[in-house]
DNA sequence: TTGAAAGCGCTACCAG
DNA sequence: CTGGTAGCGCTTTCAA
């Protein structure tokens, strides 16, 4: 097998076809003969012609790939590999690409390299960029280089964004857990640096404040790790504690191990709410109670958007999250949910 | 802000120099004076220019990204975002490229397409391609057009690859379970498309003969669902079980469950040992024993090799499987391990 | 409907 | 060391 570089010229020749026709017949563009359009189409197939992206791209200025642009918290890019919540957020992407010649690129760094980051992926953006993690700052910063930029998760108000409803969905959390019986709750957070975690994290002190609890809160740095310890914390601190929320999943398996190990049982003695239900809360014994996160839809919609060129500025999309009730708050804790009334109305916020 | 498209020209132009110059100064090429590299430096600097990837890569013929290709087993996408394996994989090539300007580029597609995208991405490799869960078949395919490729895990012979000794690995696991007393034990291997799954049901038929137990196992999909369904099944059918064997993380974790909701206890009961040692294995509860899959460093390993240059035909690193002893399989396993003999010692082969 | 030709922005070669 | 300039492969007017 020789693999020479094929060009469209090649094609175009042994179509015996103009340059123009060839270009036009490979784009599906209108004003080609059928005799031509099938000729050109067979010689493309018989070859194995495929058009090189950077001059397509270059000569018609036109999208190519779609960019993730990640921003690690402490410029721990492992919490890529030990976090589920990123490859969800591909997924979700890559569903939105299928079927488009879009490619995806997925650009990482730490909070250090954040800026030239961003300023480099925006000079560079063809389909658009879809923003993870990125500060409403530096968000602002792309959005102000390049339109096309959706963030996953609040930011600054025109930049287009899909936003999960973290706030309620922490209120509406603690309230279940108050519903169902405790009465010192406490909450395990993310990260400062996350607007996210910061959703939560005001969701968990207005549900606090409107139910009179003590507002009872440390850091759990979304990592398993972080849940351990700040369990262990809290139960020194609070020894009367019966119930946690945490903001992901993987804090609260850490919180659900540090109780256990401490001969407390959940839920008997405390009650625990995870977020996210990623892979690991239906692992965790018992299974977690958790706030799902529909991430996958969220980064579709994120993706189509700009594939659509539909995200103007101040562009948003809401997702609700709902609660996913598994074990880790008593055995008969589902049935709370469906007898009026439900939670949300309990919440009746708004 | 106005930000009218710049170009080279414009620096050049600006810094009075030619658009040769210029672009020796934005590469950093030899042959420049310093007066001028630090007048166009500063002009690149005042007017914030970025040059256009497209133009450049069009122009150089090189254009620096790195493509990640896998193959979904059943045209399953989702399994990307249930397996916390792709991450890792990620992450590892992430930390490879740090510092590199090369780009990560990452293309799924399932079993019907896979030999679309394997031409597609073939024909369009820069840095060169990291190949998850390609077929040797498909492997080889795209090895033949473009040798920049790394197959991550066993493949054909003459396609460069990463390997973890998935085998011997999965050999260990099972007479681990059988030193520690376990006589009846059963694996939950994951899906035959997969080489990596392959290797372990190799590794767990020569233990097995060797030990002279019963050759017990069944597929569990390489998900939590497909362990829990797994475990069920085998206890049904034999009900003197006291070892699983599970292929990776998420299928031990569903088959733990499926124990416990059985009434068996884990360890006391039944010894399960998992694989990878991914995020799940510690959230589980008892935390899982596990086989670690240095995925991180595969993948990195892989993709200095591509930036090397180094992958040469037959090119070839094989990464130990080492075991971590969690308390899934008792809570003195661990003192198994350094007294003498070791395992790899008593497993004695090679 | 088709073809000729002018670039897209940049690199790299060659001459000075 | 510096500048001129011919392409890289493709799209897209503009004429025919």
């Amino acid at each position: 097998m020789t693999y020479r570089k094929l060009t469209i010229e090649d094609i175009a020749h042994q179509a015996g076809v103009s340059r123009a026709t060839a270009s036009r017949v490979l784009n599906k563009a209108p004003g080609v003969s059928a005799e031509l359009r099938t000729r050109v189409d067979r010689v493309v197939a018989d070859l194995g012609y495929r058009p090189n992206a950077a001059a397509r791209a270059l000569a018609s200025g036109r999208r190519d790939a779609l960019d993730l642009v990640v921003i690690a918290c402490h410029g721990d890019i492992s919490l890529f590999g030990a976090q589920p919540y990123y490859s969800r957020v591909i997924a979700g992407v890559l569903s939105a690409l299928a079927g488009t010649d879009t490619q995806l690129r997925v650009n990482v760094a730490g909070a250090e390299d954040a800026t030239e980051l961003i300023d480099r992926v925006a000079s560079s953006v063809t389909a658009g960029a879809v923003l993870v993690n990125v500060s409403p700052a530096l968000a602002a910063r792309f959005h102000a280089r390049c339109r096309k930029a959706v963030s996953l998760g609040a930011t600054a108000p025109h930049v287009p964004a899909v936003e999960p409803e973290n706030s309620r969905a922490a209120y509406d959390a603690i309230s279940f857990l108050h519903r169902i019986g405790c009465r010192r709750i406490a909450a395990i957070h993310g990260p400062d640096c996350n607007t996210c975690a910061a959703g939560r994290r005001a969701g968990h002190l207005e549900a606090v404040r409107e139910l009179g609890l003590a507002d009872i809160a440390v850091d759990g740095g979304f990592r398993r790790e972080g849940g351990y310890a700040a369990a262990t914390r809290l139960l020194a601190e609070h020894p009367d504690l019966d119930g946690i929320f945490a903001a992901c999943d993987m804090m609260a398996a850490g919180a659900v191990q540090a109780l256990t190990d401490a001969g407390r049982r959940v839920p008997d003695d405390i009650a625990v709410v995870g977020f996210d239900d990623s892979a690991v809360a239906a692992c965790v014994s018992p299974p977690l109670t958790t706030m799902r996160l529909p991430v996958e839809q969220m980064a579709a919609t994120a993706t189509r958007a700009l594939l659509e060129g539909a995200a103007a500025p101040h562009w948003r999309r809401f997702f609700p999250v709902d609660m996913v009730v598994r074990s880790s708050t008593g055995p008969d804790a589902a049935l709370l949910l469906s007898p009026a009334p439900p939670v949300s109305a309990l919440a009746g916020r708004r």
